[in-house]
DNA sequence: CTGAAAGCGCTTACAG
DNA sequence: CTGAAAGCGCTTACAG
């Protein structure tokens, strides 16, 4: 398809192009960089004497003599095998590739166990250059890594709401007013006792949601509207479901929130288990929305969310920041109410 | 925790280092680097110096001067929404990463549609010297990468059985040995007719276990052992299944065994949909076995695979390469049958 | 043990 | 429109 360079040993450099086209390096860096200064004549001479060789600029040459480097970061601070299940995060990382590509731009990805470890590898990319700028997750409230990263002069983008992402330029789903219609939505159908399986209490957007969730269960008057905190996974959204569940038939819940779906489908589980119909004796409603929630039986209803969009958003306002611009900022869409078969009106014997 | 730089503009050099440490630039990179031919005083104050200033040396600029890039490549060529979905791949990146974090070397990743892309994204990382290498995944029979790269001179390591990599370095599981296990478990416990829901037929590995399954079939005269192929995704297998579970009674398949643990999830819920108890009335064994397996009711048998541990294999075989050894050759630890709950002897009224 | 110099492969002013 | 030169920030021989 493309011809080999063949030479063994020796790559080519900018010099050899420039020896076969017989014009000088300077020109081939114009010409192949589609800069104006070289006839069209011989810049279709350089491209072809470049694919002949097949070479491209070393990019270290390039980011050496000025150019930005093409390369973002993404460092998530969560265990590994949590990773593997969440599904937010291939999609979310197929967002952000789907702008770079057109940029020519990548990703460097970089799985940690905490924050202190997230901070030291963003300061070692920054610090030694291999970064141009990173995408930031995952923010707990007070984040250490507003300080330290801009103290480092980091060029980033946060995903998360104002409140919790300093100054950074940011963006973010509107949490609290999808919480608001998931309850109104449970409530409209009849649920009196709902509760929620929300995720890891250490990151900020699991406070806004329990904020919401509270707030929203109180201005309907509904009591015993019960968080309980995991941390994402199935065996956790599994168990807390079971604790819910187990409660007296006066006092269990007859809907349940989760914040995501893997512990929906995992909540699925155990209410069968239990020996309680979905959404007979209990509806449940799941948040994100992959896949997922439309293998089971029944289909999840669910809080519906453009995760490659919302990466997507994030690069684009990224390369904005880079470019010394000034990102639009504000939410994207918030998450809309899907609903399929997992949740209903309460049975009236309940 | 540290000394961010404070100076606001111009970011530090080893010019800077070498200054305020009172030695010449030759010596910061000694020192810095662990290089004899520095005292340890001298290596003391370097070390001090760069700290306080927040200096790191510049990639492109060690890459520039010799030093081999630290970066590793993989790309991924599967639809965006797919591997949202596919727990094999973060776990498999975590253990990537998990090797390549102690050698301070980090992952480039990309996502593209299909192979021909994923060769034109190789050719220019590898030509821009923005890898040293790469991990290849997914091979299908006669991988057009195998020429394209090799011709490129990429060192590579490849995922996937030597009949179907070339002579590039490998590393695969004995799928073949696993299926004909998973088969013989299934006959032994009495079942007749067997089907297998295989993932992409382009892939070399699903050939590889759509031949052992059928020889294995033969070889203990189960007849009808149908495979049915997919894409791997939840879609697909709940069709696939459904497909084999309409069959009349007296031809149904009674167990049925899937090339990945979502499709296992989703056949689990066709069979609930179809009236057909599990195991009661067919026996459903997943593979890879993510968490996955344990969310649902019954509990998933699998053959269960460490991705994680599997990664971490094909990071240190290309280092290994990387620095001009002969990687060990040879198969990682085989899928494991791991009976749960999904799978029992067939009713005696089938 | 240390310092001065060359060179890696580009890009970018700066002369022609 | 083109060519020769300087410089980016390192590392590595090579003298002292």
């Amino acid at each position: 398809m493309s011809l080999p360079a063949g030479e063994p040993g020796r790559r080519p450099t900018i010099k050899d192009v420039a020896a076969l086209a017989g014009v000088s390096k300077g020109a081939v860096s114009m010409a192949f960089n589609g800069r104006p200064g070289v006839s069209e004549t011989t810049r279709a001479r350089v491209i072809a004497a470049a694919s002949q060789l097949g070479w491209a600029p070393s990019q270290s040459a390039r980011v050496l003599s000025g150019t930005r480097v093409n390369t973002i970061g993404l460092v998530i601070a969560r265990p590994a095998r949590m990773l593997g299940l969440e599904p937010f995060y291939m999609e979310f990382i197929s967002g952000i590739e789907s702008v770079l590509a057109d940029h020519d731009s990548a990703l460097l990805l970089r799985l940690v166990g905490d924050v202190p470890e997230e901070i030291a590898v963003q300061r070692a990319w920054w610090r030694s250059r291999q970064i141009s700028g990173s995408i930031l997750v995952d923010f707990l409230s007070d984040d250490p890594r507003i300080p330290a990263l801009t103290a480092l002069g980091l060029p980033a983008v946060a995903v998360g709401h104002p409140s919790l992402t300093g100054g950074l330029p940011c963006a973010w789903t509107d949490d609290a007013t999808a919480v608001t219609e998931a309850v109104r939505y449970l409530a409209a159908l009849g649920h009196r006792r709902i509760a929620r399986v929300g995720g890891a209490a250490a990151f900020g957007h699991t406070a806004i949601r329990a904020t919401a969730f509270a707030r929203t269960a109180r201005e309907l008057g509904l009591d015993q509207a019960r968080s309980v905190d995991t941390d994402f996974s199935g065996a956790q959204g599994a168990r807390a479901t079971r604790g819910l569940l187990a409660s007296p038939a006066g006092s269990r819940p007859t809907a349940i929130l989760y914040d995501n779906d893997l512990m929906a489908v995992a909540g699925l589980s155990v209410a069968a288990e239990m020996g309680l119909a979905v959404p007979r004796d209990v509806s449940l409603l799941a948040w994100d929305d992959s896949q997922l929630c439309q293998l089971t039986l029944p289909k999840l209803s669910a809080m519906s969310h453009d995760v490659f969009g919302f990466g997507a958003e994030l690069a684009r306002r990224l390369l904005t920041v880079l470019n010394g611009g000034t990102p639009a900022t504000g939410p994207v869409a918030t998450p809309v109410l899907t609903p399929r078969e997992s949740t209903a009106p309460p049975a009236r014997t309940t």
